[in-house]
DNA sequence: TGTACATCAGTGAACGCGCGTTCACTGATGTAC
DNA sequence: TGTACATCAGTGAACGCGCGTTCACTGATGTAC
């Protein structure tokens, strides 16, 4: 893919660019990510990107954007495959979370790890939301509690994002994703679901 | 501080790097972290700081255990104020740990993000311990669960983790401590704690 | 079907920047006697 | 108390590196007629 003849013009160098950005990321985490080893990666001149990609922060955010649209697809993977159960739906959506993060380190923390990013871009929106939307969707189920459903969603967030970072600083680079999985399973508590998942 | 005129020797230059190297994260973010910048805010020349910091790497996980130190801190002081009550005193290191990370994203992620750093420090070993000595201590009166007294640990230091780094994300800097605060309080579920809390 | 031409999407050289690191040096300090 | 000298802890110049970005250019593509 690197040094084989091409026309002058690429095919689709955008998601070309895009695909060597994730793999960038994911061998040498956030920082590792520059337009000319991009470049490099799919074979062009180092001043082709700046005709799909303005600056740096640019491709960075596109970059996120598919960290994202992985993420969901990982947390779809495993729902694909759960029981109605909302407690199923949560472990399952959990084990999607942990294995893209475990998986995909420099990713992750990439796409939360405070790296700055373009908050305006339409692409990034849209992968980001599709993410919360599987996240909201597997909380819809519980009873609210004191902080309404917001509150159950972000307990149920805060516990998987929680586990999946503190797993990761504590091996770094690593951590079997298995046992992280079966801590998740341990520690989730049991909670009051409503009978009609459709709400009030 | 910075430009005032010292002696060829300077007093203790280490401390004043790791300072300014604090400094410049909190308000740049890890990669704001280099050697010359932090030279030129202790106002010494780019090179000084070679003889206590052989490489940035060593200058970055000094800092890296700097910013455990006032992490801790920060819970502590939360501690200090709080009654004998088991859950008051999960709720207090709560607010310490949300204080910390809302105040000092640019530390948190440091210290969390995945930057690279030197784990074998006797100085980042000693200050990240005393962090977790603290959950762990607040955590030991919860009786135990599936995962045992390991399990309580994870989950309540991955749902304030989880919390404290999700409204960073969601609110890059200009989250509410209050806010958060008040959030990990109503989603903090009952839990059940021992009557001797010393342990069986 | 053939030709002229505008536009698209690349190339490769060049620029300046901040960086970590090295090196010969030197002023300040502290110790031996 | 005074002096010689080793060592400590700085300075400032220099090096090479990878980077983002710019620019004049050119080959390929597609469209008008």
């Amino acid at each position: 893919m690197t040094a084989e003849k091409r026309p002058h013009h690429h095919g689709d160098l955008r998601a070309a660019l895009i695909a060597a950005g994730v793999s960038l990321v994911r061998k040498g985490g956030p920082d590792a990510l520059s337009i000319r080893k991009a470049a490099a990666l799919a074979g062009v001149s180092h001043a082709a990107p700046a005709y799909h990609f303005p600056s740096l922060a640019d491709l960075r955010t596109a970059v996120i954007a598919q960290g994202y649209r992985e993420f969901t697809q990982s947390m779809e993977t495993e729902l694909a495959g759960a029981s109605v159960s909302p407690r199923d739906r949560i472990l399952a959506a959990g084990r999607g979370y942990l294995r893209f993060a475990l998986a995909s380190p420099g990713l992750f923390h990439l796409m939360f790890g405070g790296s700055s990013r373009d908050e305006t871009s339409d692409e990034l929106c849209t992968a980001a939301d599709a993410a919360y939307d599987v996240l909201r969707r597997i909380s819809a189920p519980i009873v609210p509690g004191a902080a309404g459903a917001e509150g159950n969603e972000m307990f149920v967030w805060s516990l998987v994002h929680g586990l999946a970072s503190l797993t990761l600083a504590k091996s770094e680079g690593a951590a079997d994703p298995e046992a992280a999985i079966a801590l998740y399973e341990a520690i989730l508590p049991d909670l009051r679901y409503r009978t009609d998942p459709a709400g009030a």
